[in-house]
DNA sequence: CATTTATGTCAGCCATGTTGACTTTTTTCG
DNA sequence: CGAAAAAAGTCAACATGGCTGACATAAATG
């Protein structure tokens, strides 16, 4: 059991480390690649659900968030049915941006998979989804279930 | 893949969560628990041997160990046979604590371990350290293989 | 219209990681 | 033997990103 507690840490210090070095490069940190992952995977999203997804306050997202927009990545617009909301959507730069994590990111754990045998994504979604809190894992899978669909009808997403 | 990324965060994210917990009411934070895991597993490592594993700079360490030696958690005694070194060791406290990190890590991995059957341990090890660094697997493997040794045959420590 | 909600801002603090520089003691090796 | 290197430690300043509390504005709600 030990084993796998430090395996666990060795290996999300390494997963991690791939997007640090894109990060590096342009003066931002962890922080903002969370910010721009979500965002990417859900265009139109609130201030609010960044809030719940990541689990942090309104002021760390807010600190994150604006050198974001300020910086051209994200672009925040008013809600038409609520124009209290503030719709966030990634600009084409912002994209490029993401794209260049999800390579990153997707390059290790394809790899990984390669090395474990065709069958072994499933296990290993499995696993992961079990370390989840029992009382999250609903929402985690419905935010990603949410998110495909989106990825496969972009008129999905929320308008602005 | 983009799902994989995703759960890996949430389980991650949950998986420090537990610690978080025993962490907060002692006044400690993740890099105590970091040190004091892996003096657990190593009993009588030196302080360059932490500096490597942790992969952190002698000061950040240096303020989290004096904490921990401070607080009674470890015990720091010089080398014998080069007494520049310091060896570092657990008190009674601090293998208690340990102990109680260790308790509650194993148990979201063995309800997850056991939510994904009995055959699922293996394979979750193996896709664990496919996602580390090529370079450095033989040195995690090697590192969680002594620390096994030391486990089941104490007398292998480093003696001070 | 009073109250609530969504967002934003100000301020201060904390944990933890970094860099650079310097110090003391001990070990190494020519 | 002594210069150089090594192990550890310390001081200082800074960065990132998370937190708390308080306050403000605009918009929505009942």
């Amino acid at each position: 059991m030990l084993e796998l507690i430090e395996l666990f840490f060795f290996a999300y210090r390494n997963f991690v480390s791939d997007p640090d070095e894109i990060l590096q490069g342009i003066g931002f940190g962890r922080a903002h690649h969370r910010v721009l992952h979500f965002v990417n995977r859900h265009p139109g999203m609130r201030v609010t659900d960044l809030l719940e997804i990541l689990r942090i306050t309104k002021q760390s997202l807010g600190r994150v968030l604006r050198e974001l927009v300020d910086q051209g990545f994200i672009d925040s617009r008013a809600g038409k049915s609520d124009r209290r909301q503030r719709l966030l959507y990634l600009t084409p730069k912002g994209e490029a941006l993401a794209r260049q994590f999800v390579a990153i990111q997707s390059r290790r754990i394809a790899r990984a998979l390669s090395e474990c045998g065709p069958d072994s994504r499933e296990l290993c979604r499995r696993f992961l989804v079990a370390m989840i809190d029992t009382e999250d894992r609903g929402s985690v899978e419905k935010l990603i279930a949410r998110a495909d669909q989106i990825a496969a009808d972009p008129s999905r997403a929320r308008k602005a």
